[in-house]
DNA sequence: TGTACATCAGTGAACGCGCGTTCACTGATGTAC
DNA sequence: TGTACATCAGTGAACGCGCGTTCACTGATGTAC
C-alpha cells in the first residue's frame, strides 16, 4: 500500500503519519478497543515491528491520535468563537454547535480523546492539548461574563464548564450516528442549541423565547 | 474461592451472580476493555468453560452488568425524585445529584452502561432498562412543566434530555476519582447543582442566585 | 425409605488466533572528505 | 564528482501470552416410583 500516492521501497517516507491515519480508521470502525498496533502497521503496509521506530508502544500511538484530536477541536472552537463576533452570546452558541459538530463528524478523534482511558499524566502533550482546547471556551465565557452587569456576573470558569458539560453530554448520549445510540424526537443540534439558550437566559442574558 | 461464605463442591451454587460480581470488579479495575470472561471465571473459582452455562458469550455477560446498572440507576433516581416532594423543582435537583452520585460511587456500573459500546438492539433487556431509567427523568420533567404557567411551559421531554445531558457531561468529564480526570476549582457536585439552578432559572422558575 | 434415572452445572484439555514486543539483520540515505 | 562510512528506518522471524470458545466428559442433584 502506498501512502498519498508516494512511491515507496524499503523506506516508507511517511510512516508516522500513515500510522496515525490507520489508527484513526481503526478507532472509527470499532472504538479504541478495536485499535491494535499490529493492524495499524498492516494497513500502513509495513511489518509489525516498524511502528516501534516512531512510537514507544501501542498506547503512545493512540495518545498521539488523541492529541491531534484536541488540536483539531481547539481549532474549530476558536474559529467558531471568532473573537466574540458578532456578540459574545452568539459566539458562545457557535462554540456549542462547533463542539457537537466535531464530535459528530470526527467520531474517531472524539473516541480517542474521551473513551480511550488514556492517563493524561503520562502524556504531557495530551494534557496541554486538551487544556488549550478548553482555554478557548474559558476565554469565550470570560468575554460573555464581561457583557453582564457586574452585579449578576457569573464566574466565567463555571460558565465554560457548564457549556462543555452540556455539549459533551449531548454528544456522548445522542451524537453518534453509528447506530448504537438512542432515538430522539429532535436533532442533537437542536437539543443542544435549545439547552444553551435556556442556560444563557438563566444567566440573565436576553435569549428570546 | 468460595462465594459469600458458601461451601462448594462440584457445583458452584451461585455462579451466575458470582460472574456478574467478578465482571464488575474487572471493569472497576480497568474499564470495560479490562473485562475478560476467562478472568471473570478465574475469580469466581471455576473453569473457563463454566460461564457458558449461563451466558451466550462474553459480551452477554457484560450486557447483564450494564442492565443491572440501569436498574440501580432507575431505583436511585426514583427515590431521589420522591414523587416530586417537597416540590418538583427540588425533586429535579435531587435527581441530578443522585445521577452524579451514582456515576461517582459506581464507576464500574457506569462504565459498563456508557463506555462498553454495547449495541442495545442486541439486548432487549438493556434497551428497556435504560428506557426505564430515563422514564424517571421524563416523569419528573413533566411534573415540573405542569408547575409552570401554560404560556411559557417548556416541552417536558426536552427538559429531561437537557438534565440528563448536563448530568452525564459533568459525570463523564469530571466525575471520576480514578485519577485520570481533570482538576477542578469546584466539586462536580457543586458544578452540576449550579448548572441545574441556572437552567431552571432560564425556564422561568424561581431559583435564587 | 430406597433406588433408578434424567437433568443439570460443572471440568479440563484442546483449538486456533492475534496480539505486543524484541532481536539481529539489512537496505537506503545522506554527509564528510 | 566519487567514495567510504555512519545513521536511519525498515524487515522478518520469533517469543510468550492470554483470550474466546468448543467438546466429550462427569459429578451432583432432585424426582418418579
Amino acid at each position: 500500500m502506498s501512502w498519498s500516492g508516494q512511491r515507496r521501497g524499503y523506506h516508507h517516507g511517511n510512516l508516522r503519519e500513515a500510522l496515525i491515519a490507520a489508527a484513526l480508521v481503526l478507532v472509527a470502525e470499532g472504538g479504541p478497543a478495536a485499535f491494535t498496533i499490529a493492524e495499524a502497521a498492516r494497513r500502513a503496509g509495513v511489518s509489525p515491528a516498524a511502528p516501534y521506530r516512531h512510537f514507544r508502544d501501542a498506547e503512545a500511538l493512540l495518545a498521539e491520535v488523541a492529541i491531534r484530536g484536541f488540536e483539531h477541536l481547539a481549532d474549530r472552537l476558536s474559529r467558531a468563537w471568532s473573537q466574540g463576533r458578532p456578540t459574545p452570546m452568539r459566539g458562545l452558541e457557535a462554540i456549542g454547535r462547533a463542539y457537537l459538530d466535531f464530535a459528530r463528524s470526527e467520531p474517531a478523534f472524539y473516541a480517542a480523546m474521551f473513551e480511550a482511558r488514556l492517563n493524561a499524566e503520562n502524556y504531557p502533550g495530551l494534557l496541554s492539548a486538551s487544556e488549550h482546547a478548553f482555554a478557548v471556551m474559558r476565554d469565550a465565557a470570560e468575554a460573555l461574563a464581561m457583557a453582564v452587569p457586574k452585579a449578576g456576573r457569573p464566574p466565567p470558569l463555571m460558565v465554560a464548564l457548564h457549556l462543555w458539560s452540556l455539549a459533551h453530554g449531548v454528544a456522548a448520549l445522542f451524537g453518534r450516528h453509528d447506530g448504537g445510540r438512542r432515538k430522539l424526537p429532535m436533532s442533537p443540534e437542536d437539543l443542544l442549541e435549545a439547552g444553551i439558550l435556556v442556560y444563557l437566559q438563566g444567566l440573565g442574558l436576553a435569549g428570546g423565547r
